[in-house]
DNA sequence: CAGTTTCTACTAAACCACTAGTAGGAGCGC
DNA sequence: GCGCTCCTACTAGTGGTTTAGTAGAAACTG
């Protein structure tokens, strides 16, 4: 089953992500755009009533968790990406992906060792 | 400056991309939900007002194209993704990619060719 | 305990995505 | 020419996202 964050939503989950946990007030501070504590409140009960959080009280606040891995969030959203913007092609996007010399020489050299790992162990 | 398409407004560039240009119809043919003709063409003009697309006179009819090529509207959505959903590492999106299996041993020995070409050549 | 702060719950407004209908022009079919 | 079809332009409603205000409870502060 998919999930679906809207970018303000992805943003909040971003940090719970990041720290395990947060209040409204932590997640706000933590958050690189000014917004009022209503709106991050709101922004968490959405996420909440969307069964991507949880809470439980903590003196009178509230302190909210993920439910979802971020793991699975980034599949899904590559799943997206992958299909309608590299042609079903996981190999195209990361050609791309390289070639756009975001990587180090180090990074690199991490990757074909994965690479390597799973041509000998992956099939399965 | 990044490009941003909704989910509707990238189903209809995807299908202009596949076809180089496409008339409302045509468009209208090729997208799997079935939609009215005047919501395509409204995609379109969205689109065209965003600056994505493209028209020239057809007869009567208008031939849309696109402005900006699949290859940057998917670096955008890449950073995006990256940046909010694996910490920034393009690294760490690549590891998910491939332990997902979602590659065969001939893509991976084809990413390897791309890697090591990376390497030699790729300081620039 | 009165004032201030901190919190949730509720409400609301602006904006955009998405969908599609209606109007009216242009051309074809006979 | 009359009707049918195909096209664009304009209009509009629904629903989700984003933002934040107001109300009122709870707790801390002196």
């Amino acid at each position: 089953m998919s999930i679906r964050l809207s970018d303000r939503e992805l943003d909040v989950m971003a940090v719970l992500w990041a720290r395990q946990s947060g209040t409204v007030a932590e997640v706000r501070d933590a958050l690189s755009d000014p917004l009022a504590y209503t709106t991050v409140l709101t922004v968490l009960r959405t996420l909440e009533e969307k069964g991507f959080v949880d809470h439980e009280e903590e003196g009178k606040a509230h302190r909210y968790r993920p439910l979802v891995a971020r793991e699975r969030a980034g599949r899904s959203a590559l799943s997206r990406v992958v299909e309608k913007l590299f042609e079903g092609s996981p190999e195209l996007l990361i050609t791309q992906l390289v070639s756009d010399r975001k990587l180090s020489a180090e990074e690199i050299r991490r990757l074909k060792r994965i690479l390597d790992q799973r041509l000998k162990g992956g099939a399965k």
